[in-house]
DNA sequence: CTGAAAGCGCTTACAG
DNA sequence: CTGAAAGCGCTTACAG
């Protein structure tokens, strides 16, 4: 019942299936007529033939999809705007985005063997053996934790660094000296908080403040509101958040206290998610240049599929989206 | 390269293949002694063998994935954790979830062909002609915007409705006669829009209210306060956002008007985002019960696999969750 | 310019 | 209790 194959479609055009697959694939190296090619297409659509890509993924090696896999937690719209964009970039290609939400049950191997797809992007690290499996398979694998977009798990992430030295150099520019890390307490997010941090950390050291005060800081009212009290016992005035779920939550604790952003202390977030102008007060926060990441992650797609050279990396794209919180 | 075949187990186990394909899909209806399982099993675990999915669903008709479609825009963190509960729910039977953000490019047989998914669950209308080929092509096709857990797309949606119903209620409990809805201005949040001011239109009428002033609302401070403005004229004191993220915004314009909530003006969201607790003033809300639902959708799609009756409707589920703004 | 045929790796009646 | 063989639908050398 499921129905028309390309035997169907030969059948029909009064050609053979090779013919079919010729035309249908588009391969321009064999030569045929230009009315067998357009009768062939005609009869596809007529019939409404799909390739199976099971048929098609056996006999190459792989299908015409991308896997993403993301953490096994809530990503947020930053990521989601970047894989919005990236199915963009691939589909004109014939490639479809997929994304998985990865789970600690079952093995990554099951997943992108039943897939076999022709890319695998990581946006949460993967275990060594499964990178090389994947890499001995053939598959590409791009990873969005190191600078390079390859999956390295040792070096902390230039652009998770540098989305902290940029917090901590708004904050000094604004005369703060005592810096605080408002760190997130979902231990799921230690993977980018740690290297955002270690870039806050550095940043201090370079400008000769002195080490920033870290707390942790979950997204209630209560929990922010002491934090503040601590992060002002010790005179931090500078506030570097996790990201904007965070900065929101310790604005909150801000104005439990009965103190004021930027007067009182400075918050500084990361992302600008949509409500972060909402917010009160409006918050000040580190953007990075989705749209420039998602198309440089779709050409280096690409340019492993056409074999050609990686296109050079297009920077961090990172900057201050300046509000009123700092 | 990619390497070990279901004949080589085969050959190391001293076995046909037949034997380590009923080995290993655990058919027990053909018996095969203890000892020759063992072997075969551990074989196979030894040479790290995982079986071509491609050859399996070319084979079978079908893959081991459970395909969602998404809207092409960011869902918030709501679905995700849905889909997160969901891929709980399923692995233990083998089965993954895989995520496609909708792109208006390419059409969507290409990717349920690509994929041969067991099932289809749309969190965005399907084109008649697309459920009906999935239909056709022997794949459960379920859909979150009906109360069956089907598409129906000129039905409004119950679950929809009962958000809006619970809105007016709360509101029309704590006094408010005139009720405005805060419809979003995202053109692509249209369906889920429609069925909850209908469900705002109908409580207002049941509860003898005048009709609801709606009037859309970006996420933007200003165009909010021109709205809190404009509600004022017309003396609304109670508003119904279409989501939390609305009702922020909602919330901003009335700080940038200088009154407050709930004493100026209450207001209700829905979702209960992370960040809605860290609203000022603390965001009241309604909450969908996700879990609930996640195990109901996992419930459908395993009782069509096992071709068992479906389990029963396990409500909406849903409840307010009163803070201050209202 | 076009076709007959092999083979990708499975599963599953069917025959022992 | 186990194996030989067909066939899912494609692509692609190879032969005309």
């Amino acid at each position: 019942m499921t129905g028309i194959t390309s035997a169907d479609v030969a059948r029909e055009s009064g050609v053979s299936r090779t013919t079919v697959s010729y035309v249908l694939t588009g391969r321009n190296g064999v030569s045929i007529s230009e009315e067998t090619r357009r009768r062939v297409r005609e009869t596809a659509a007529r019939l409404g033939y799909a390739p199976s890509a099971a048929a098609r993924a056996l006999r190459t090696g792989h299908s015409d999809l991308v896997l993403c896999i993301l953490p096994d937690r809530p990503v947020g719209p930053v990521i989601e705007t970047l894989l919005d964009e990236l199915a963009d970039g691939l589909s004109g290609r014939g490639l479809s985005v997929l994304v998985h939400h990865r789970r600690a049950t079952r093995p990554l191997a099951d997943l992108w063997r039943a897939v076999t797809p022709r890319a695998v992007i990581g946006f949460a690290p993967f275990a060594d053996e499964d990178l090389l499996a994947m890499r001995r398979a053939g598959i590409q694998v791009l990873g969005t934790l190191g600078e390079e977009c390859e999956p390295d798990l040792d070096l902390p992430a230039e652009s998770q660094l540098a989305i902290g030295a940029l917090q901590v150099r708004h904050l000094a520019a604004r005369g703060h000296r005592r810096i605080g890390y408002a760190w997130p307490t979902d231990l799921r997010l230690g993977v980018f908080a740690r290297d955002r941090l270690l870039g806050v950390r550095r940043t201090c050291a370079d400008l000769d403040l002195p080490e920033p005060v870290v707390l942790p800081v979950g997204l209630d009212v209560l929990e922010a509101a002491k934090a503040v009290r601590d992060w002002r016992e010790q005179d931090v005035t500078g506030l570097a958040a996790y990201n904007d779920d965070v900065a929101l939550a310790v604005l909150a604790g801000v104005r439990a206290e009965r103190l004021s952003c930027p007067d009182d202390c400075a918050v500084v977030g990361v992302d600008d998610v949509p409500v972060a102008r909402l917010a009160s007060p409006p918050l000040t926060t580190v953007s990075q240049s989705i749209g420039v990441q998602a198309r440089y992650l779709a050409a280096l797609v690409l340019a492993d599929l056409d074999g050609v050279a990686k296109p050079s990396h297009p920077g961090h794209g990172l900057h201050l989206v300046e509000r009123e919180s700092a």
